[in-house]
RNA sequence: GCCCCUGUAGCUCAAUUGGUUAGAGCAGCGGACUCUUAAUCCGAAGGUUGAAGGUUCGAUUCCUUCCGGGGGCACCA
């Protein structure tokens, strides 16, 4: 107590705006402040006359120093950073606030309202894309962006603007541009910041368009310096914490981004011109469903109970089915309170959709050209060394038939070993009966056992079910293995429990996954859509949850109920976007693809 | 959670493997320069080597703990 009261740390924490969020108090520095101070006599060893009135302050004081150790150690790390900042860094930041005050003394706004009339840059280069070296013109362009590189020669300079369409070199001259302006350009203007410019078009003796500039203001100024010209942000941390710095700094960056936009329009855009209607589903449910996940868990207070961030917003969209709406869509947020990996992020982007009166063979061919539509979006070249060839048709492979060609174990052999009900008899090498009887999950772990190589590489493999055991095999010895895309197909019932089953195999469902790159992109499923069936699977669900299956879907009486009032027979996919963007735009993480991506420090 | 790697100037990187005063480029500061584009040239400045301990005559380098970041395992899309 004394020594988190004591001197400095009080003043720096007390320093502090926000100590955000303890617990489920919310404590302002103001807050804190006067409770600090109410409680400093206990901390001196004073005498109290009202120790009552000291209960409040000192459970703010304690639940702040309690709950948020670890939180007031980093602030109080930044805030002893901040203090002992460089004289390089203080002079530089001195620098540019100092021309800010100069600006002003001019009589020049440093942050304007506009800046009207601006070309994109690139359609002032495609304007005049056809000039040659030296060549002069008298079309005059207003632009706008910001200052990225600058290469002076006393009387005259160059200098690089960029925009989000492109980069264009400007020429500043004292021959032909006014002495205050000129002046302004040399003296006051600082790499990164924002400029408006109007210039004629000419082409230098080097090739290069350019605007000698008969104009220019300044749009914002930068109070702080971008990063190295050359390298840009190479700081993986810095990168992510600070997008902003990031992107006004890396086209590729930008490129990305941009890329990922035309993705998902693309998807929105095809989606709507088939007659598909965009949704919007609750993200804040009562009931979480539609995958095998863990949730984040919340509570309103109003309504006094716990909910649940969507895992997926299967369920509701199948509602909508009920409802009429036939063919339904949504892009949005899933949250799954699951690691991070470079291919995991808390929250993740998806898109669904639901077309009611097709099957999953239909919704195969119709995620194919989807998915086409959106490499085309995105400009990605198939032809390129190692390509995804996502313009030709995919390969489709049933679960069964991949698992035998990879590993060659037949997942329903047990089917022909049949000796009663759920028992089976395991055969020798030849096929003769060895008369060993065991159930079904045996049957398939003794099949695997039976090659070393393979039960090698399977942890827990005496554990395991046959469906967890078939999922594994998939996983382990197929996944990886494809590359280009490939559609497996009817996967067993006990993995999908909200697929129909499978028209004429017992044990499996009418579903399918999508892998490319070795990567799951997509899910569908022909829907379950008998109320009665989905009630016992859900039943199931809650005994492997009862088992310790921690992913198992809980039971959903009210979607069941809605299944009762009749959906259509319709097929259902879902794509996770943030992968698909990160093979359409060469990617190598998630967090390349998510703008402001969670941290290892969430 | 566990294992491995990593943190040097505002940015991008060095430092002969433990050895004198931690060096460069960019940016910034002072100066020169009217076709440059990684502009060039001259000058001065910029560092508690993530933090705290330890070993040592001597630590950016080795050890411990803590704080960031990356990769891997497991779970998951």
């Amino acid at each position: 107590m004394v020594d988190l009261l004591s001197g400095d740390r009080l003043s720096a924490l007390t320093s502090i705006e926000s100590l955000g969020d303890l617990g489920d108090l919310i404590v302002s520095a103001a807050a804190l402040r006067e409770a600090a101070e109410a409680i400093a006599p206990l901390a001196q060893g004073e005498p109290v006359d009202d120790p009552r009135s000291l209960a409040k302050p000192l459970s703010v004081w304690l639940r702040a120093a309690g709950n948020q150790t670890k939180s007031i150690k980093r602030e109080l790390t930044e805030f002893a950073a901040k203090e002992a900042s460089s004289r390089a860094e203080a002079e530089i930041l001195a620098a540019r606030r100092g021309r800010l005050d100069a600006i002003r003394a001019e009589g020049i706004d440093p942050f304007p309202y506009s800046f009207d009339g601006q070309e994109p840059i690139a359609d002032v280069r495609a304007a005049h894309a056809e000039l040659e070296a030296g060549a002069e013109t008298q079309r005059t362009h207003r632009v706008a962006g910001r200052l990225a590189s600058r290469r002076g020669q006393g009387g005259m300079s160059f200098l690089d603007l960029v925009d989000r369409t492109g980069r264009i070199q400007l020429q500043a001259t004292s021959d032909t541009l006014d002495a205050k302006q000129f002046a302004l350009l040399g003296d006051l203007v600082d790499l990164g910041d924002l400029l408006g410019v109007e210039g004629r078009a000419f082409v230098s003796q080097r090739g290069e368009l350019t605007l000698q500039i008969a104009s220019v203001e300044i749009l914002a100024k930068a109070l702080r310096p971008p990063p190295d010209k050359r390298h840009g942000l190479q700081d993986a941390d810095a990168k992510y914490r600070r997008r902003e710095v990031d992107l006004l700094s890396s086209e590729a960056s930008r490129a990305t981004f941009i890329a990922r936009s035309r993705i998902v329009a693309a998807f929105r855009r095809e989606l709507g011109d088939d007659g598909f209607l965009e949704v919007e589903t609750p993200i804040l449910q009562t009931l979480y469903g539609g995958a095998a996940a863990e949730p984040f868990v919340t509570f309103h207070n109003a309504l006094d109970r716990k909910l649940y961030l969507r895992i997926a917003p299967e369920l509701y969209l199948k509602r909508c089915l009920v409802g009429g709406l036939e063919r339904v869509f949504e892009i949005g947020k899933n949250f799954r309170n699951e690691g991070l990996s470079p291919k995991h992020q808390p929250e993740f982007t998806s898109i669904e959709w639901y077309e009611a009166y097709a099957e999953y063979h239909a919704a195969a061919d119709r995620t194919e050209s989807l998915i086409r539509a959106a490499a085309d979006a995105a400009g990605y070249d198939y032809e390129a060394e190692g390509a995804i060839r996502f313009d030709r048709p995919w390969r489709r492979v049933t679960f069964v038939d991949a698992v035998q060609e990879a590993t060659g174990i037949d997942l329903l052999a047990h089917f022909q070993a049949q000796v009663g009900d759920g028992q089976y008899e395991i055969t020798d090498d030849n096929g003769d009966p060895t008369g060993a009887v065991v159930d079904q999950d045996e049957f398939l772990r003794s099949a695997v056992r039976a090659k070393p190589k393979l039960a090698k590489q399977i942890a827990d493999l005496d554990s395991l079910s046959w469906p967890q055991l078939a999922d594994e095999l998939l996983g382990t010895f197929v996944e990886p293995s494809l590359i280009q895309p490939t559609f497996i197909l009817d996967h067993p019932v006990e993995l999908s429990p909200l697929a129909k089953r499978h028209r004429t195999i017992d044990g499996l469902t009418e579903r399918w996954e999508a892998y490319a790159n070795g990567q799951e992109i997509a899910n569908a499923f022909s829907e379950l859509n008998d109320p009665d069936e989905q009630r016992r699977r859900f039943e199931a669900q809650q005994r492997y949850s009862e088992s310790g299956d921690a992913e198992a879907q809980p039971y959903d009486e009210s979607f069941v109920q809605a299944l009762e009032q009749g959906m259509p027979p319709a097929a259902g996919v879902g794509v996770g976007i943030d992968r698909l963007v990160i093979m359409l735009t060469g990617s190598s993480t998630i967090r390349d693809v998510i703008l402001f991506p969670a941290l290892r420090e969430l």
